[in-house]
DNA sequence: CTTGACATTGGAGTCCGCTCCAATGTTATA
DNA sequence: TATAACATTGGAGCGGACTCCAATGTCAAG
């Protein structure tokens, strides 16, 4: 089954632009009529959706070209290590993301209580410069 | 205490062309000498230590540059509630985020498997491609 | 008084991932 | 056959936050 590129996009939510893109860049180039109009086979509609799926989950387009065991289809071709590699490198980036988020949760709700008082913000401030400043330390050691 | 730019970049770890930016943005102005060099006073410097606490916890400059309670050293201006509101809004926004890495681990944990044992990716590639399929339309949804 | 290290400016370039445009070609429908 | 709704291309622009450059000005040390 053939799709227009605008099939293409209504099916995967990828606009035709961004298509032409993927395409442009050598990402994802689909066969073309004798026309020259791009027609996505059932292959490239998965590879797009498995470019959705790994955007949400905040890989790069470079990162995801990376892996090219999400997209390979030949059977010939062994599965490469970089594929698993890529995947739990950002795992291991996610997690520590989140870590670090923490961090920076509890230090804004600790300066929250400082800026909460209008009334007594002036007798805050030093207070909070003091705050800030030992916060900064702690930033740029790590 | 006046510092030139150069050492207002030393002491915040700012880069001088940064530093530059951020006057041409009328975020952070420096008063001048007579011959036009930029010096930079504890409230300067104090400010730019602020924005350093702030870009690492993920504030955008205009996000900062909202947050006037952080910066206002005029005794008569009462402390607005935007600067609560930005910061209460940022903690959210933190937590959502968390919330959301911890799903994508959980979705990138079921991939590796598929991805993991390169001899036998033509075996799970179906299972692959349905399970990217699947989590296509959850995200899709939402 | 020269040298070198500093400072100034306006403006251009960078990166990423699109997004939009104008000019042009193709196809389906009334 | 006219019109609308598709498709193509190359290339420009955008947003955010810098980053770099060239031309020029200033200043302290030897």
């Amino acid at each position: 089954m053939m799709r227009s590129i605008r099939q293409a996009s209504a099916e995967t939510g990828i606009p035709k632009d961004t298509l032409r893109y993927y395409d442009k860049e050598g990402f994802i180039s689909p066969k073309r009529h004798a026309n020259g109009y791009r027609y996505y086979d059932e292959n490239d509609i998965t590879n797009l959706k498995t470019v959705v799926v790994m955007k949400y989950a905040h890989f790069s387009l470079a990162e995801i070209k990376a892996m090219e065991a999400l997209f390979e289809r030949e059977p010939d071709i062994p599965c490469s290590e970089i594929s698993k590699g890529v995947l739990t490198a950002k795992i291991a980036e996610l997690r520590q993301t989140i870590d670090n988020y923490q961090k920076i949760i509890g230090l804004l709700e600790a300066l929250l209580p400082m800026v909460d008082s209008p009334d007594a913000y002036q007798e805050n401030q030093a207070r909070a410069d003091a705050f800030i400043r030992q916060i900064f330390e702690d930033v740029k050691k790590g």
